[in-house]
DNA sequence: CATGAATGAGGTTTCATTCAT
DNA sequence: TATGAATGAAACCTCATTCAT
């Protein structure tokens, strides 16, 4: 099922065979649920083991410990979210002329992350959530942010800037307004005002126009 | 002390002598301090009282439960924080013709937020988070958007669009444009990466020429 | 092998072929192992199995109880440990002259039973550990004693008084200072201070001699 | 009271006042009551809440975990069971003539520790019984072994082989076999069979008079 | 006002044991 | 015979809150 995709990720086999039994499968279900919901400190393990109809000590058979399980739901999503986008499709594409210009490369970007996102707002929203409190994720977090993101976004930038595309400003600051475009897009479409009457379309396309028009020379 | 005017909001009498000892000080600054850091939930009145010099009993002498002090930290910041900006200063003011330019007005909003969370960064990393969790503080946040925000900011960006200076945008949409990327410059510099080497003027004004270039018609 | 000499009085056939399965043997193994070093209540069945390479639910297939598994451990030592070399060996010798003198059958008893605890050293520890808390060993240990070790000890010692060669100390006094010595060295040996230097034929003689000093006519 | 005199040594302040709550009292007699007779780990906090009249939590309001607990138990009897009689009272004394022979000291020595121990075999059961399982206590006991028992009997020794009233034995195997038959007296008077119409007086001396045997020139 | 011992409900975790495969 | 997922009771521990002093 492709709203189901995420437990792929989280399992870690995309098509192998693995054994991933109901039971954990509705753990994890569960879990997200509950931790974006209410927090994860708000959740007990007692409540997700009799909503996911199961003994609490089956949880603790596939996790060792409450904390476990939150990284094991945070992190697939944490890597498959800022890892691969950016270098194994962007950037080479980039660089192979693929992207005329800055504004098709930023459409891609906000459409392509848009839809990841589609089925996995929960997910993210702990992943928010948490970071704040858990050095395991904060140091994922921050490591792939400056290893993926800003290294990789320096150099397009530099790339379009080079082409006369892109206002000459630092590009500290330049990633900074556009990523704060493209999130706060994403979160006050998934988590802040899910129920909200977004056109999508219309938003996105109005975003990229907006981004543009602030970063071109 | 500058430093501590939020205690003032938080007694809630700005001039007025009103008793508030020592200990109970100690106490709120500890469990800005300890919600910040760790989470409400994370933090213990336990961890609080004897971080503040002061017996476990204490606290609830002063607050009926946990939460009613996490509420008594966040509310005033939640107030302060949303309403009075945009009524009293502001709505008169542009009608009043003080503002010739939008892009004035967006200057002094963002130069105004910014000195207001100069010293309550803590605080409102705790209204961010807690939000999420705590209806509470969730229904006073919507309270405050859509009766002061969202309606003030309505009018303000008709009027400017009268004049012709802005773009005739969909309003919700420039509403989000605009937010986000001033919530997005306060968050990053005061929460996310409080320790970057910001130049903050050149910030603020990068900030500033970047939605004025996206909405000026 | 001589050292796994005590797996044969544990299945409890000492030459008939019985089906003993080589993952049965490795339980008792890991079992005897992890009891001696960390005590029958700190060790985990699936401990036992994950270390012997072997199922959780295998353990149960062979004993139906984790305390059966302890007594079948230590109930075989706790037999042959006391009870034989009394009645068998000695007893029957002692009268028939074989032992001219206290201090010989002291010597044999020694270096008899030094030898029976070489190889079964952690038994030997888990059976003192654990009579104290299952009623099941203790009364083994209290019906063993009485019957064999006590009642023909008390033989044994009237029979060298009367040949004048032990002094008319109180007979349980006499009993409790051999004893005391006896086991202290072996508890010593190979308990406490397995580690130590020791000079294993000078102590056993060392002791035979400090023991009769004590106790000749 | 005489009885409960080890309370003092527990809470560590002989005859200052020091806060004891009835209730930490009760704890504590309850828990050696408990660990003694059931074993440290088949003893759970809740039973010695119940029995103690107390609630659960209160346990842990004064031993932050159940080992701190035992700990509390432990510590001050294995201190002043090994250290003090040594150093303090004997070593001095000796060379200050006061033993005028080695079966005085024994003597002496025997009827202190049984003395000490009257009010203590629970505290010594359990000590003995954990001391194999928890390294801090098999730490503390080796080091006042090692520091005091060893170094001063070891001086003692040499004292009276001196004087000529020891056998030259090796002073390692004199210790083992006095010793040996000490603890071997304590052990059984205390532990293993406290009930036996024992006659105190005539053990002590029988004792002694076989110790003395064994080693004198 | 302030204290801190006491509470007890509820949290996470462990573990011997069962049972369908 | 062997497996290992599942169980649920019970273990240890935390913590907001109360109350006598």
């Amino acid at each position: 099922m492709d709203e189901k995709q995420w437990i792929m990720e989280i399992i870690g086999q995309t098509d192998k065979e693995y054994k991933i039994t109901d039971k954990q499968a509705r753990i994890l279900e569960v879990a997200i649920q509950e931790f974006a919901d209410k927090g994860y400190s708000n959740t007990s393990t007692s409540e997700i083991a009799s909503k996911a109809g199961v003994a609490e000590g089956t949880i603790f058979r596939h996790y060792k410990t409450k904390k476990e399980l939150l990284l094991a739901i945070v992190t697939p999503t944490l890597t498959k979210g800022i890892a691969p986008i950016i270098e194994r499709t962007c950037v080479k594409d980039i660089f192979n002329k693929e992207y005329e210009s800055f504004e098709d490369f930023l459409r891609f970007l906000l459409n392509n992350r848009y839809q990841f996102l589609r089925s996995r707002a929960p997910i993210m929203k702990i992943l928010l959530q948490e970071a704040a409190f858990h050095d395991e994720i904060n140091a994922d977090l921050k490591r792939l942010f400056t290893n993926r993101v800003y290294q990789e976004f320096t150099k397009i930038i530099a790339h379009f800037q080079d082409k006369g595309q892109l206002k000459i400003f630092p590009t500290d600051t330049v990633i900074r307004l556009m990523l704060t475009s493209i999130v706060g897009f994403l979160v006050t479409r998934f988590i802040i005002l899910p129920g909200y009457k977004w056109d999508d379309a219309v938003e996105v396309e109005n975003t990229v126009a907006f981004i543009m028009s602030g970063l071109k020379a």
